[in-house]
DNA sequence: ATTGAAACACGACACAT
DNA sequence: ATGTGTCGTGTTTCAAT
């Protein structure tokens, strides 16, 4: 026994979510593959030849196996982690979102159009709609928790304001 | 005057926020480093040689202006985006942690330390701690619900699962 | 701007499933 | 047959002068 909460689900629920889950048309992944993933992850530029190396295989290998990957689909793309604070958006938050069911996707993708979201999700729980928005500063923030709160549909803004990224 | 309601802040204790933030030192940044950080978004792999032609500068330039940002910390690192189904995560949660006020550094730093979390923010709001977890399937996430709410100091979890993202 | 070295693209071929 | 590998050749890109 511990002394803590789990919020809104059981496992017979979380049994039924993988019914509508769409599969996936399965990718055959090896080690190397896998390897490969990890590499890029820690740095998305490095060459193909130093990639080849750490695996064991030439370059042309290593091509070989980023175009399967990036046709699959299971890499999506190669891109940049910049600090949202150096680049002057002082105000980072986690903004849960309530909307009248009907209007999931209107409100999602109206959002999604937005600059200041950065990640925008649909998820099950308290709020169905994630959104991460860069706001340049706490007014800014204000301004875009109003820009979202009056957009047709919502009932409810919820802003977590992000004080440190760990990880 | 709209029907929504915005959770937990007012503008004052917005304001407040903002003394506590650690000031990072400047970076002057132009344009071009805007437009260079752009186009890295969207492709981490473009040759220096391809973003000098879309900015109208010399490879050697954008090479001098990477370096720079790369020092400065804007960028923080290049790397790859992946689809986590097509890897074998096929239930993706971004879960809310509440815990005793002073062992939230415990908590988020012991879960960072955990394969199944992808990021880690510690936030205001309803949640100090928010987590994107990647799970093989609504089992696994089931257990891994289970191991954050045995945390030491960890008083309720809230996972909502990831239907689909939009951004 | 030049230049030598490194990285990359492409074709041809080999081997395995 | 399709996927994965190496090798050779020519081209591009890189970094340092």
């Amino acid at each position: 026994m511990h002394g803590f909460k789990v919020d809104g689900y059981n496992e017979a629920f979380l049994a039924e979510i993988t019914v509508s889950t769409v599969v996936a048309r399965e990718v055959r992944m090896d080690e190397k593959d896998l390897a490969l993933i990890r590499e890029l992850t820690e740095n998305g530029r490095a060459s193909l030849t130093e990639l080849g190396r750490k695996l064991g295989i030439t370059d042309v290998a290593v091509k070989k196996r980023l175009r399967k990957l990036e046709r699959a689909g299971v890499i999506k793309k190669y891109t940049v982690e910049v600090d949202p604070s150096k680049l002057g958006y002082k105000s980072v938050a986690l903004i849960g979102i309530d909307v009248e069911p009907e209007k999931i996707l209107d409100v999602a993708s109206k959002i999604a159009s937005k600059d200041f979201a950065v990640k925008v999700y649909l998820t099950t729980g308290d709020h169905m709609i994630m959104v991460e928005a860069w706001a340049r500063d706490n007014k800014h923030l204000t301004q875009i928790i109003g820009e979202i709160g009056s957009t047709e549909g919502v009932k409810r803004v919820c802003p977590a304001i992000v004080l440190e990224k760990l990880k």
